[in-house]
DNA sequence: GCCATAAGATGATGTTAATCATCCTATGGA
DNA sequence: TCCATAGGATGATTAACATCATCTTATGGC
């Protein structure tokens, strides 16, 4: 090869960083072939040398966004005192930061019901990465047994996702952050609440 | 006028039904003009007989949508004895029928996301639906004083938005259900047992 | 039965985007 | 220095789609 080897490789990875970006700040037809490869500093016509289509593409981005939030959250989760992690990752996902910059945000947040219409083919894949994205959060989640901590898991990024998208809707940023405010105090209170009523017997619901 | 005067309201108001539809089950532009009035029985050219512009009809048509759900949800909420009534909202808005059925579902949990990056002149038309959503569910809310319910309508409406994303990214019915119960069951406990606590004191978050 | 008119149909135009065939050029090895 | 080649550029093709000008036709009043 006439280039050196890691020059293909830097593109393309580049090409694919920003496409996720621009897939999570616009949605998913946000990444044009044209556009992205602009963003890259290049021109539209060698898009096919790096990809074999555009769905290859958005592959490639979703599995991106998502390896970027996981890390984001793991990080959060184990930078803090073990039994908190779960608080440190509610508090990191709800942050104002990460709710006025879906570029860097969760895919699920930005995506979720344009992920649940794409083609049969692609499915496979969203499974496979909402799946990863919950066993990599599990063992941080609240709860003693496997059964619970899913439980938690589905609970917690139900109430997360829903409020970062609540809070998205609305143009002040003073009541973006309410919000936000809202599902933190709602989460971090029930779950204290609840482990406390479970050390103490069942809640009859 | 020639046609009989409820002609074209009948025919603008089934464009705009099936528009509500389409674009409830496909996403914002999933409502083709061309899609649209063929779904109506009529071709694309007549259309701008009936609106402005394709906007006018996407306006139309969240207004239909916004509509049909807190119908629904205020029917559910008003049939219940009194106290019950923002459990009724929770169990009809996650029930499996309503995950099931995006076309007659909640224009947020398929829409959100994308409603967020819409046009600045369509923005305050969805944040005056956001709000009268909220104001029609507020009283059903749990909670004493009105900044409780509000309080309490964030917190829920995130919670139950999320958990229908996440159930209509998996393919698997019987998974969707386990996500929609996680969600149920955790707002059902968590206010049962935060209005417990409030009743004996606070809890100190 | 006939006419004026508004609902609806036909067809044109301009735009955006995906895909791909073909051309250009920078580069490492000879 | 020169060449073979892979990365990248140009431009064509095709398909959706929004918009609108113009034509048709059904209809209720005369």
């Amino acid at each position: 090869m006439r280039y050196r080897p890691e020059h293909k490789l830097a593109t393309h990875q580049k090409i694919v960083k920003d496409a996720s970006e621009r897939v999570r700040a616009e949605g998913l037809n946000g990444a044009a072939v044209s556009t992205v490869m602009r963003d890259a500093g290049l021109t539209h016509g060698g898009f096919y040398k790096h990809f074999a289509s555009k769905d290859e593409l958005l592959a490639e981005s979703l599995k991106e966004g998502f390896r970027e939030i996981v890390a984001v959250l793991v990080r959060a989760a184990e930078q803090s005192p073990s039994g908190e992690a779960w608080k440190a990752i509610v508090k990191t996902y709800l942050s104002p930061e990460m709710c006025e910059d879906p570029r860097h945000g969760c895919p699920l947040a930005t995506l979720a019901p344009e992920l649940a219409r794409v083609d049969e083919r692609m499915k496979p894949q969203i499974v496979a990465e909402l799946v990863n994205y919950k066993n990599r959060m599990m063992p941080f989640m609240p709860g003693r047994r496997s059964v619970d901590k899913e439980r938690a898991f589905f609970a917690i990024f139900s109430t997360m996702i829903g409020a970062i998208e609540i809070a998205r809707l609305l143009p002040d940023p003073a009541v973006r952050r309410k919000v936000l405010g809202c599902a933190r105090d709602f989460l971090l209170r029930s779950f204290q609440c609840s482990q406390s009523l479970a050390s103490h017997g069942p809640t009859g619901s």
